[in-house]
DNA sequence: GCCAACGTTGGC
DNA sequence: GCCAACGTTGGC
């Protein structure tokens, strides 16, 4: 099983918002690295780390799991959404997505503290210039992060 | 709101 | 295929 760090701005779609609905598309991918992460290598059952971005805030808020393998991002064909492509065909969908479900919220892990912590300085959100909205995650890392967010590895 | 860093676009 | 111009991300 892989772990991957998922941003998400918590004005669109917060951690609260996912234990809410319990389940949530992860529309508006528009980065194709992140895009292939989802199409190619993320599968159901996959742990994602729910980071919260462009925030008062910015951490890792919470735990959840892929739930569905990658299907195309409907908001890509809709006029009316802020991730419509007008390039992206019907018949051959440029933006792909996974579902994701709940698992749990956990004591927010701040950006700052990450940043102090030297077992954690590997991890691609914490390198300079670093943007990517979907990262992996090493097994090393996952054993470092778990015990920071209060849960069993 | 600023701006560094990065990604994409399009002319050549 | 290069690369300048432009757009976006996201912390601060």
């Amino acid at each position: 099983m892989n772990t991957w760090l998922m941003k998400s701005e918590p004005d669109e779609a917060s951690i609260d918002d996912l234990q809410r609905e319990s389940r949530l598309p992860w529309t508006g991918v528009r980065n194709y690295q992140a895009r292939n992460f989802m199409r190619d290598s993320m599968k159901p059952g996959d742990r994602v780390l729910f980071y919260h971005s462009s925030c008062a805030e910015p951490g890792i808020a919470g735990i959840a799991e892929v739930c569905s393998t990658a299907y195309a991002d409907p908001t890509q064909f809709d006029p009316a959404s802020p991730y419509f492509d007008s390039k992206s065909l019907t018949e051959s969908p440029r933006w792909q997505l996974v579902d994701v479900r709940f698992v749990a919220k956990t004591p927010l892990l701040s950006l700052k503290r990450m940043r102090e912590l030297p077992q954690l300085a590997s991890l691609q959100l914490l390198q300079r210039g670093s943007r990517l909205s979907i990262t992996p995650v090493t097994t090393a890392e996952w054993l470092a992060l778990a015990p920071l967010l209060g849960v069993e590895p």
